[in-house]
DNA sequence: TGACATAAGTTAACGATGTTAAGTAAAGTC
DNA sequence: GACTTTACTTAACATCGTTAACTTATGTCA
């Protein structure tokens, strides 16, 4: 009987749908911006519709960040291959800010606003597989600095992976959320936002790497 | 006739109650999380009283990022008087950090939130004095970072004030932003906030300042 | 074939939000 | 004592997220 099947693909359709005309929304609106009348207009379908596919508004919207997670982790994955523990963090540095400054909505959502909400209830855990991308990715970052303080490329007096890897990770993320909160405020002579990143990352990593370096 | 005066200041008494109960409710509960009825509750108000001392909500929390940007100016001018620009320039990161940790509700709205309204219409400017705070203390970091860079402190590669300001800038407040929005998320084992702060001064100060210092 | 069940979607409504229009009542002015 | 001003209130509007109660199409099984 592959009726019950159809039926699922049916309503993942919809599913779908909505993911899609929300996340349009999302990204040129922000989440506040957006109505659930909104995205029910924009598929032709009555808003509460939408809950029988997402629990609420919140729960719509993480899944968005969800996706967008597994797209980041996606671009981190491809960066596991490097040898060097120092290009290696080097890199998915410049991945994050990629990411940043190409989904700055979603960034916004992702790492700059708070989530009082538990996201590991088993039930979502089990539509969206093992794993939280956004876990993952920070465990690679922390593997990464773990191997490069093994090498003795840090200064001899970080010792502590988790340490080094939140200072980093707060780096890259300080260029960005600011360029997204406040890259209207004119009175900064801005620098472009390529050049903040590069400096960040190559000063930092001067600073935290070994002089012999 | 000081019936003018007498009027003017039971009217900003009045402002000022409402600034007062505004004040603690956004720090207690964030700005989505307060409504003017519940400001107009608290000090015994009807809603639509509030309106004739502010023109919205976004207005009256303004006012209350303007005078917390007043304070933390305020803090930056007491770090004025110290001679060393590199010693000064780390004072400034840790007056910083301190205001943010301190407030990060207000943190939040006044560095996290992109305002797309323009604050500078010439009635506010005339309430709120002359000079933009905010400005202020970008134009006395920048100060501070051109100063070092006169006196050789910095790599030689590094010419442009703006440039290393926004990037210090920007690591500080990485560090207080990413504690703000994720230091619930407990499968990052988070360092303290304030030995995340040193190492990032640290690390982007011996990063950005020449090898001999 | 026809009673029943399921489930996806609808309409209508609830309570709360920011905000405004219209009215009120007290105080000051002439 | 009539008129104006002003700080405030009541009532209302449109919109929001969300839920309860319904319809209606589809599939199940006697």
């Amino acid at each position: 009987m592959g009726v019950l099947e159809r039926r699922e693909r049916e309503k993942s359709e919809v599913r779908e749908k909505i993911l899609d005309a929300a996340r349009e929304l999302f990204i040129r609106e922000g989440y506040e911006g957006v109505s659930m009348r909104m995205v029910a207009n924009k598929i032709e379908y009555s808003p509460t519709a939408i809950y029988g596919h997402f629990a609420d508004k919140e729960d719509l919207f993480l899944q968005l960040c969800h996706e967008d997670f597994l797209r980041l982790a996606g671009s981190f994955n491809q960066l596991a291959q490097i040898a060097d523990p120092i290009e290696r963090v080097r890199q998915l540095g410049t991945a994050y800010v990629e990411f940043g400054t190409k989904f700055p909505n979603h960034y916004r959502m992702m790492f700059m606003t708070p989530h009082p909400r538990v996201i590991d209830t088993p039930e979502i855990e089990e539509r969206m597989g093992k794993g939280n991308p956004e876990e993952d990715s920070y465990e690679m970052l922390r593997q990464t600095v773990a191997e490069g303080i093994q090498a003795g490329a840090y200064r001899k007096d970080l010792t502590d992976p988790d340490l080094v890897a939140q200072t980093l990770w707060a780096g890259v993320h300080g260029v960005i959320s600011l360029e997204i909160a406040k890259k209207e405020d004119n009175w900064v002579n801005w620098c472009p936002i390529d050049e903040r990143a590069r400096i960040m990352l190559d000063g930092l990593l001067h600073g935290l790497l070994r002089k012999e370096q």
